[in-house]
DNA sequence: TATCCATAGTTAGTTAAGCTAACTTATTCT
DNA sequence: AGAATAAGTTAGCTTAACTAACTATGGATA
């Protein structure tokens, strides 16, 4: 959709375009450095996601996809492999017959608690690295991140996950 | 309680645990922001990465690989994808038979130019709806998450990209 | 100089994580 | 009751990682 530059392009045509340039690389470069931190244990920062809104309690496949902003199937795929791996299991909803309530098994709960725990040691560790200032600066721009990363703040008014293929 | 502010000595079991936990979901979602901006154009974020360091000329499968935090084999297949949309190609290297220098294509260059241009202009549209306090939170925060991304800045000594499987 | 080891890339085979399309089973709505 | 919709799964494909094993070239050194 080409809109044409209209309204609000005027307030487009300043700083925010260098702004974005920036921010483009330094997620970039965060998600490495979320990657760097993927080794050493033995889930994927995918796996840590989709375990991490299992910790309250059983959910539905559905809205497990729509959290991680993937299609159903991306979930049940995931789901089957963390199955495989004991950490999570499938129960059928009393509420819908149709429906599965995913959650996790015990060993899953004491798997995430670690992992997750041993996550954040590592992070905080690179933390520490900084100074006030810089940690200030940080803690400032987090909500701000978080805004513009919600589904409703970001763009893309449907979510639309990925264009999977497409080749040429 | 708590909150000893006698800084340095243990530093660690302060709020950095907090912040940790904040900046690890902080920037997980950033990297949805960066995925959901995929679709809609034809180049995935890798790719682009990738043809983003061959602007200035060709470079080495060696150091593409090294740049994008991955093994060889890996940089390998995204430059054989790539060639097979006519967006770049290899050369010999002159200067060691071994070698190979990987080079954009001229439609190459326009459609990473292009691409790169679209980009931008979506994330300005979003920086767009930041208010001026909100821009300057990003923009301080900006050079501390280069900071830690870096690799020298970040963790481990050694980069060792990812554990790829490791089934149990 | 001839051998030996290191370096640059590729190939093969595997896994994780996405996608679409097509299907089955329940639920809901008219 | 019958049609439409919703929840999940299956099948088949792509991208992106990895390791292990290989070829070929470049350097070192005995």
């Amino acid at each position: 959709m080409d809109k044409t530059p209209d309204v609000e392009s005027q307030s487009l045509g300043r700083a925010p375009l260098e702004s974005a340039e920036k921010l483009r690389t330094a997620l970039r470069h965060g998600v490495f450095f979320l990657r760097r931190m993927d080794n050493t244990r033995e889930l994927t920062s995918q796996q840590i996601s989709l375990m991490s809104m299992l910790t309250d309690g059983g959910v539905r496949m559905t809205t497990i996809a729509a959290n991680l902003g993937v299609r159903t199937p991306t979930a049940t795929q995931s789901v089957d492999r963390l199955m495989k791996s004991g950490l999570v299991e499938r129960q059928p909803d009393p509420a819908d017959a149709r429906a599965v309530l995913v959650k996790l098994t015990r060993r899953g709960h004491n798997v995430i608690a670690a992992e997750d725990r041993h996550r954040n040691e590592v992070v905080a560790k690179v933390l520490a690295r900084l100074d006030d200032k810089e940690l200030a600066a940080l803690d400032a721009a987090m909500p701000v991140l978080e805004k513009l990363a919600s589904p409703r703040g970001g763009m893309t008014g449907e979510h639309q996950p990925r264009p999977g293929v497409r080749r040429d």
